[in-house]
DNA sequence: AACTCATATATGGAAAATCGAATATGTTTT
DNA sequence: AAAACATATTCGATTTTCCATATATGAGTT
């Protein structure tokens, strides 16, 4: 069970919400979507991802070559809300980010995607 | 208008949490209540507070020789909404706190609510 | 097996957050 | 106006967080 403080201290970084966010509206995400998507280095994003993961917010999947994040299936229901809550008031915060995710060509999604349960 | 990661940045600190938590359940506190309530030294109490207060989240009145806090009017609704789910799904993490503000003799909260509008 | 690509981790340093102690301010009481 | 009380602020020090760089791991590819 996560503390509250816990999750608000791994929401209270850029890099972590936005990230967050992002999965949290497109499922599933792997590192070179979220750097690309937020544009910053690979070990940031891993180091930020690997805390998440540490902490229960997020759980991985390896898919060949790629590592797919997503939020934790275990979740309590108010962290998700949380969560929630935070992506459908804050679309400006995200916009670019967003954006900038679906103009990246070859995201290995498309092909992973077609493979999933 | 409070950006999402100042909100979590302020929620992701113990002795902050518990008192924005506090005062949403009292409605309105003075320093020497959440001083009391959360046995912390009164800098350290005021000091979050007022870091709160700059940041927006809450707002204050001066009764006498007591400074009462409370939330924000003008905050927006998710905001409120997410500190309302992070209370009610932590009630064991404001427990002690709880009952340690109830147990509290010589509350100036009694003398001040009678004249409140 | 060597090479490439995606991701993870280790390290040292910089920046930010937090704190205790001391002190200042403002209000009431005497 | 001095004393007492509640609260606010300053200061230096400690702790925590965050980052860039370098390097390691792990999976496919040739």
């Amino acid at each position: 069970m996560i503390t509250p403080v816990t999750l608000f201290k791994s929401l209270a970084d850029e890099t972590r919400l936005k990230s967050i966010l992002l999965i949290t509206q497109e499922k599933e995400l792997c590192v070179c979507e979220l750097q690309h998507a937020l544009d910053e280095s690979q070990p940031k994003i891993s180091r930020h991802l690997a805390q998440l993961k540490q902490i229960g917010l997020l759980q991985d999947r390896r898919n060949g070559k790629w590592v797919y994040y997503r939020m934790h299936d275990d979740l309590s229901g108010w962290v998700n809300e949380i969560i929630a809550l935070a992506l459908t008031n804050n679309a400006n915060f995200l916009s670019t980010a967003s954006e900038s995710l679906f103009a990246m060509g070859d995201r290995p999604t498309r092909i992973a995607s077609c493979c999933e349960t």
